[in-house]
DNA sequence: GTTTAAATTAAACAGTTGTTTAATTTTGTC
DNA sequence: GACAAAATTAAACAACTGTTTAATTTAAAC
């Protein structure tokens, strides 16, 4: 919670961002972050006291602002279905400028049984995921969406499928010619956003 | 493609693939492995080589027959959506029995650059879509299924979505209420299967 | 300018890592 | 039972791991 990180700390918290997504948590040594954030390796104990400590403040820095983003969002005054495709957008937008971290939130946390992080992580997702109930029942009650739905399983379609996508990310490039990084950017924020809310509206929508 | 596999060393690869999924790649030594195989440490260089060969003879060894279910699959007589909901359990149910190695494909094939091991996946994933290809293009020469649809598109919102769900079995565990592994494996089977193939049935067949 | 705290450093620490060695045991073949 | 190949072992290897130490430099406060 607390925000008193100075600018060098940033530095670090950033480069061990690009390594552990890139290699690991394992896979990254204090050393290889000391090396390229151009500091000596005991600064990172002395800053964060442990490697495992460090990830935890990556963690946070990178993930406040998130519960307030969400509601402001449901504050608004949408359609349900403009609400759940902006819901879409911000997740995607969200994932999409912070790879790296979402990425370690994936893999690392399942093995990682850091007791105080997992739970922060725990009320991020059921802050999240009530926000989701709140759109969709609030369709729901306006009788354009669906009642015979699990709405926990809404969110794993709308992230799952993004992050399948960027894990896959050389195949798709290939499979679908994006040559160039802003190719592929652009086709995830046009042609992949488009798919997740055209399969989430027809999933809430669909009348059989 | 060798199957020149022993038992010690399939049982080998058994505890790989546990740990591996349990904890990294990385997070996993081989002194770990030998310990709960009850074998030497000299043993794994001496049957695979190396710790990298180990993880390849074991993705190698844990995805020979997938393509031929699809083959199988394909050759068979039914109607698109049927044919596209046994896709989806077909790949549920190969997913979830090989929970371990699915898990360790995705998060550590993405950094560890093995050329071989790489061109392999690609493969794989290459004849998986162009398997799924094949369905909905049936489909859509049958005026079933819309035909303004980015078919590559259609397997991370299947995959994904079952992926999101296991990377999050703990959440899940306890927002749905399942309180055994039956329990979680019969949601799986059942409500998270059907989801996925109402979401794709909604997204093929919609019409606005 | 002196004093005090913060920042930074190189070196050392004790474990662990993947791998190799060389010796020994087990197994199969004749 | 003798021989050769395969399997198994304990020990050693050098490199790397996260962390701590104690000394030094820098910055801030007075």
């Amino acid at each position: 919670m607390e925000n008193n990180l100075n600018d060098k700390q940033i530095q670090i918290l950033e480069v061990a961002e690009k390594l552990f997504a890139e290699k690991g948590f394992d896979g990254t040594s204090i050393r290889d972050i000391s090396k390229i954030a151009n500091i000596n390796v005991a600064m990172i104990s002395y800053y964060f006291g442990s490697k495992d400590l460090l990830l935890e403040s990556l963690i946070k820095h990178k993930t406040i602002g998130l519960k307030e983003q969400l509601l402001v969002l449901i504050a608004e005054n949408l359609e349900p279905v403009a609400k759940i495709n902006k819901l879409i957008e911000l997740y995607i937008n969200r994932i999409n400028c912070n790879r790296g971290i979402y990425r370690i939130m994936h893999f690392e946390l399942t093995s990682k049984k850091n007791e105080s992080i997992l739970k922060y992580f725990t009320e991020l997702k059921k802050a999240n995921l009530k926000s989701v109930e709140l759109i969709i029942k609030e369709g729901q009650a306006k009788g354009i969406f669906r009642k015979d739905i699990i709405i926990p399983l809404i969110t794993p379609t709308i992230i799952g499928t993004f992050f399948h996508f960027q894990m896959n990310k050389d195949f798709y490039e290939e499979i679908l010619d994006l040559k160039t990084d802003t190719q592929y950017d652009n086709f995830i924020k046009t042609d992949l956003t488009k798919h997740i809310q055209q399969t989430i509206k027809a999933l809430l929508v669909y009348e059989n």
